[in-house]
Formats: structure tokens, sequence, C-alpha cells
DNA sequence: CGCCAGGCCTGCACGC
DNA sequence: TGCGTGCAGGCCTGGC
């Protein structure tokens, strides 16, 4: 499911709903996780008071005072806030209940999720230390991007789905974002000029930007934290619009696989 | 049945 | 020898 416009819209989903409650049970029904859930969940958590919750690319951060929970949604995972009466059904595989009656769910059928705890620092996790810049935060410009990619021989693309060069990108939004600022997914990422380093990530930051304000993109099962289908898969340029027209020139869309991931372009607009 | 799917970690091979 | 890099495989379920 989720790329950093999901993430970004189930945190702000949550967000309000959940800082400065007290978390009063947890639920774990199945910690088979792409991490194991640790057992000792419960006895770290109960009790604590909500302090914050952040967003470091993709992982979602319950900032709990003396540790953080660490929530990752994986390819399938949803997290959100269901009734309470709403019985769990077969992949809801944990729940914090808080003191004031609101239940948070995490839904992950694929269960490449995760659910870890750390204490002090998050960023200091293993899982976190070693990513990249926040694409729309002023520590990613093109000078960086340049910089990044300049002994990289990988193609363009599979190096902004790397999380150490730019966090948050994944597979929809690289494939958007190159579109949109008419580069080759192909190009070897050493040579790109520092100029169109630039463009490609003024492209990211409009792409993610607006995919944020659509409420994300709803693709099978994905819904936001309050029900509502976010609808930016309504504006993809080119994400699973093989054959058809390109929007700006008419030319049909390609569709090839780098990486083992499904890639789409526009063989006119988008130059090597 | 086989293939595909929004992620990402691991381990191996390779070249410098 | 060591490091960075590139690549394939694996983890899972569900839908077509």
């Amino acid at each position: 499911m989720p790329e950093l416009p999901e993430v970004e819209t189930t945190r702000r989903g949550l967000e309000r709903h959940l800082e400065g409650q007290r978390i009063a049970r947890i639920t774990v029904r199945d910690r088979r996780l792409r991490l194991p859930v640790p057992r000792r969940l419960p006895s770290l958590l109960g009790g604590a008071t909500i302090k914050a919750l952040t967003r470091r690319g993709k992982y979602l951060l319950i900032d709990c005072g003396a540790g953080t929970l660490i929530i990752h949604l994986g390819m399938s995972g949803r997290l959100w806030l269901p009734d309470p009466a709403t019985p769990p059904e077969k992949h809801d595989h944990f729940d914090l209940l808080l003191a004031n009656g609101t239940v948070v769910r995490l839904r992950d059928p694929r269960r490449f999720g995760l659910v870890v705890w750390q204490r002090g620092d998050p960023l200091r996790h293993r899982l976190l230390a070693h990513i990249g810049p926040e694409p729309l935060s002023a520590q990613f410009d093109g000078t960086v991007l340049h910089r990044a990619t300049r002994n990289r021989s990988a193609a363009i693309k599979q190096v902004l789905m790397d999380s150490r060069v730019v966090a948050g990108v994944g597979n929809i939004y690289a494939n958007e974002a190159l579109h949109r600022a008419g580069i080759h997914p192909g190009l070897e990422a050493r040579r790109l000029t520092l100029a169109r380093c630039g463009i490609l990530v003024e492209k990211i930051r409009e792409t993610l930007n607006a995919a944020i304000t659509a409420g994300g993109s709803s693709l099978r099962d994905y819904v936001g934290s309050d029900g509502m289908a976010g609808n930016f898969q309504s504006e993809f340029l080119v994400y699973d619009r093989a054959g058809k027209p390109c929007v700006t020139c008419g030319a049909p869309l390609r569709g090839i696989r780098q990486g083992q991931r499904s890639t789409f372009y526009c063989p006119k607009c988008q130059k090597r």
C-alpha cells in the first residue's frame, strides 16, 4: 500500500486522536510481522502517554516519552481507528486501546509491516539510522541529490527508491516524479546534471505534496485513517498506464521492468 | 495454475 | 583485504 503520502495521510488523520492520550491496553493477535512484535510491548507501553505522532520516511513514530513505538505498513498495512465495537478481522494483528476508548488498529494481510520499540532516540534504531533526507525538507535539494548520485551507475529510478538517497519515495511516486521531470527512468544516475537534479527534486516534492493533498492513493484495499479513500490514483500520469496515451504528448506510454519492479514512462517526453 | 502487487532487508558476486 | 555497489531472493496473502 503505502508510500510517503499514504503514511503522511495516516499520520495526519490519527495525530489529534492520539496525542496526549494514555495507552490503556495493547492487544497483539499475531506477532509474526517482518520483525516479531516484541513480547514485552504491553509492559513497556501500558500506562504510557502518547507525546507525539511523527513520521520518518515511511515509518510512523509514536513517541511515548521513555521510548517510541515504530510502525511500518509494508506493502499491505493500514492503521486506522475502527469503531470500538467492530470486532477484529483475520489480518488485524495489533490494537492499541486508549484510555478514552479509542482503538488504533493495524491490519496487514501480507505481514511485511512491523511494530517495534526503541528506547530513547528512535532515529538511532538500525532501521532508521541510515535513511536519507526527507524529500519535503530543506535537507533535500538538487545539490544533495547530485552528490548522492555521482558514483551510481544504476538507473535513476532505482536510485530514487534507495532509502539512503532520499526517504519515502516508492515505486509509484518514483515513476510519477520522473515523468513530471522529463527524465527517462533508465538513465544512469551519475549522468544526471546538477540542473536536472534540481528539477527532479522539485518534481518529487510537487508529486508528493499533490498526493498528500489528495489524501494519498487508494489501490486495492488502502483507505486512510478516517476510512476515506485517497484519490491521487486518478491523477497518475504514468503509473499502471502502459499503452495509454501520454497526457502531455499523446504517445503511448511504456511499461518495463527495472530491478523486479514495474516502471512506466513516456518514451517521447522523458529523455536520457 | 502462474503471475502480479504500493517495501525493504539480506546475502552474494563483482570491480576498484 | 575491504569497501561500495548491483542484483536476486525472500518474506507473505490475495486477486486476476
